[in-house]
RNA sequence: GCGCCCGUAGCUCAGCAGGAUAGAGCACCAGAUUCCUAAUCUGGGGGCCAUGGGUUCGAAUCCCGUCGGGCGCGCCA
């Protein structure tokens, strides 16, 4: 038995299944059917049952019946299958399943068999997914705009790696454009200021941020005032290493109080010296793809300083962009775009597939990089590597209800040191995933930090603690966590259970669909199951997880509890936040 | 003008690759701890799912139009 085939969920997708075969060969159903539509999923009313699925109302209309007359032999064929206790039509045609409670007991005892693995799943196959987030320019340190996509990023990784993919975490460093010729000239005014020259104030154009001027003053220390009056060109290229260098540095710092840790920095610069980019130009104008010509002025806006001018341009108008795009400059250097093209070749030829997390507002880049992507990785005339760009919206900074506006080059932004060191990893995190992420949030740094109490990541965390202290409470009074009388364990408690026993089936479609925060939403929907079955020994006694004189009752509840604690720290840990034992 | 994303309760948001009576938190109201920490629980009010069409057994969900908000539309990065 594989991993994704341990839990009751998948189980009886299976059991459906192959009831349907059982069908097709008994010549009751046509044979052939798609089955694609087919669903086993537990109803939201629970009073309908434990499982429900709409095989009949899908499958009906192509065999030539009609839902309730398929309804009818389809359950008498799923009630061959023992742990069926029931199974009845409802509705327009729905099928409800009702299990015998010792499928759930059983369900529970693995989760204990399986531990930190609960929910781990094998539907990767193994194949190398290389997951690029956060890639923030090394210009500074990492602000609160950069934070969501690192954290919805990362908890995407991970949750593929816990459904059998092996994943690359990459971050792609802009080294290379004009951007860190103007962290050079920054630095090296700080350079000057170290070495007690007076510069004034910091140029218009030059980043201003204080962050910079360690930076100087490790130059200086390095370099004494070799270069303090030397022309930029002796300096420029020695600046600009050392201070993007220093850059990352603090951006890993930053990242790291959030517990993002990257595998792979890759150059910009260092791809474009090693050649990458013009063998990739060579192929695509090989293939066509790339050409010698000029480009229209821009719509939409009107540019004084427009020059036609003879570009090579890569065709992404053939693939729905409105308009083709050059890889390189006038100048002969190359565009952003010509060597994110030449990168992400690169990267496919070590992944199966290739996930790109961004911000918003590069959604404008999407067509032509997929464009570009589809052509150079289907060369040998295969199918092109799967790629997807996943966006996530915009997060609008207000404090107290003001926006807050920010910019790099002002020197004016809120750090995401800044507001981690105010409120925690854990609400930061859980905040940026408790919404989905292509719609745009609002982060109101005063409201997080004062409400950063009612933060719904504590309540989660407090179910975890909660289980964990009625856990040592037992074992003060000689109560042991007990799979041996589970069926102690009534409706109340198996409700708990039928709960908990969705958390293989969440994260694998959490997975699918690349959206992290439907894990965060289910933790929230069992911690409040938990609390509220807890509080069900308020009244009463007998209810409670430690049944004084009873060590047989108390050991199965705390088995069911450690159960209950064990898929909320899978989940949480699947998260990158903290299932502590204490709050 | 064009492209992408969004529009669900007073507010912040879910709604599980179309499914049964649209949910949660906050806020508001009314209750529950001699008993495992109340960082919890129970109950209540509150929604034409922006809007108009379409697809089908069935639509908050898919398609088209309209309105409203955001982002983008340079050889920038």
């Amino acid at each position: 038995m594989t991993l994704g085939q341990m839990n009751l969920h998948a189980d009886f997708a299976r059991v459906i299944d192959a009831a349907l075969g059982a069908l097709e060969t008994a010549g009751t159903l046509p044979g052939g059917l798609n089955r694609g539509a087919v669903t086993c999923e537990p109803p939201r009313d629970p009073s309908h049952g434990d499982l429900s699925t709409n095989a009949a109302m899908v499958l009906a209309k192509p065999a030539g019946t009609n839902p309730r007359a398929l309804a009818a032999v389809l359950v008498a064929e799923l009630e061959k299958e023992p742990r069926v206790v029931s199974a009845e039509i409802a509705g327009p045609g729905f099928i409800n399943l009702r299990l015998t409670d010792d499928s759930w007991r059983g369900e529970l005892a693995l989760i204990a068999t399986a531990g930190a693995d609960y929910g781990r799943s094998d539907m990767g196959g193994g194949k190398v997914v290389n997951v690029e987030y956060v890639s923030a320019n090394p210009t500074g340190p990492m602000h609160m705009g950069h934070c969501r996509g690192a954290v919805v990023g990362d908890a995407l990784a991970d949750l593929l790696a816990y459904s059998g993919h092996k994943v690359i975490k990459e971050y792609y460093v802009n080294d290379a454009g004009a951007q860190v010729d103007v962290l050079a000239r920054s630095v090296h005014i700080r350079y000057l200021e170290a070495l007690g020259r007076d510069v004034g104030a910091i140029p218009e154009g030059l980043y201003p941020g204080d962050y910079l001027v360690p930076v100087g003053q490790a130059l200086a220390a390095e370099f004494g005032d070799k270069y303090a009056d030397a022309p930029e060109a002796d300096w420029l290229i020695t600046f600009r290493t050392k201070a993007v260098a220093a850059m990352m540095d603090m951006i890993r710092d930053d990242l790291a109080t959030l517990g993002i840790r990257h595998d792979l920095f890759s150059s910009e610069a260092q791809l474009q010296a090693s050649g990458k980019v013009d063998e990739a130009e060579s192929w695509l104008r090989a293939h066509d793809l790339v050409y010698d010509g000029v480009l229209e002025a821009p719509k939409g806006k009107t540019l004084e300083d427009w020059e036609a001018v003879e570009l090579p341009l890569f065709r992404s108008t053939r693939f729905g962009d409105d308009q083709d795009r050059p890889i390189k400059k006038s100048n002969g250097a190359w565009t952003y775009f010509g060597a994110d093209l030449a990168y992400h070749f690169q990267k496919a030829q070590n992944a199966d597939a290739l996930v790109d997390i961004w911000g918003a507002d590069h959604a404008g880049t999407v067509k032509r990089i997929k464009a570009a992507v589809a052509a150079l990785t289907s060369a040998d005339g295969g199918t092109a590597k799967p790629f997807e760009v996943k966006l996530v919206q915009m997060v609008q900074l207000l404090r107290d209800g003001e926006p807050v506006k920010m910019s790099k080059r002002s020197g004016n932004f809120v750090t995401l040191s800044d507001v981690v060191d105010e409120v925690g990893k854990d609400v930061v995190r859980f905040t940026m995933l408790t919404r989905k992420p292509d719609a745009q949030m609002d982060f109101d740094f005063a409201k997080v930090v004062e409400a950063s109490k009612d933060n719904p990541v504590f309540y989660v965390q407090y179910a975890h603690a909660r289980i964990c202290r009625n856990i040592r409470k037992g074992a003060d009074e000689g109560f042991v966590p007990s799979s041996e009388n589970l069926s102690l364990l009534g409706e109340e408690e198996l409700a708990l259970v039928k709960l908990a026993a969705q958390f293989p089936r969440m994260v694998e479609a959490a997975a699918v669909a690349r959206e992290p925060h439907r894990i965060a939403f289910f933790l929230h929907d069992l911690a409040s199951a938990f609390h509220s079955f807890y509080n069900l020994g308020n009244d009463r006694p007998e209810k409670r997880f430690i049944v004084a004189q009873d060590p047989v009752m108390s050991g199965a509840r705390l088995f069911l509890a450690q159960q209950i604690g064990q898929v909320i720290k899978n989940g949480l840990a699947l998260l990158g936040v903290e299932a502590a034992s204490e709050l």
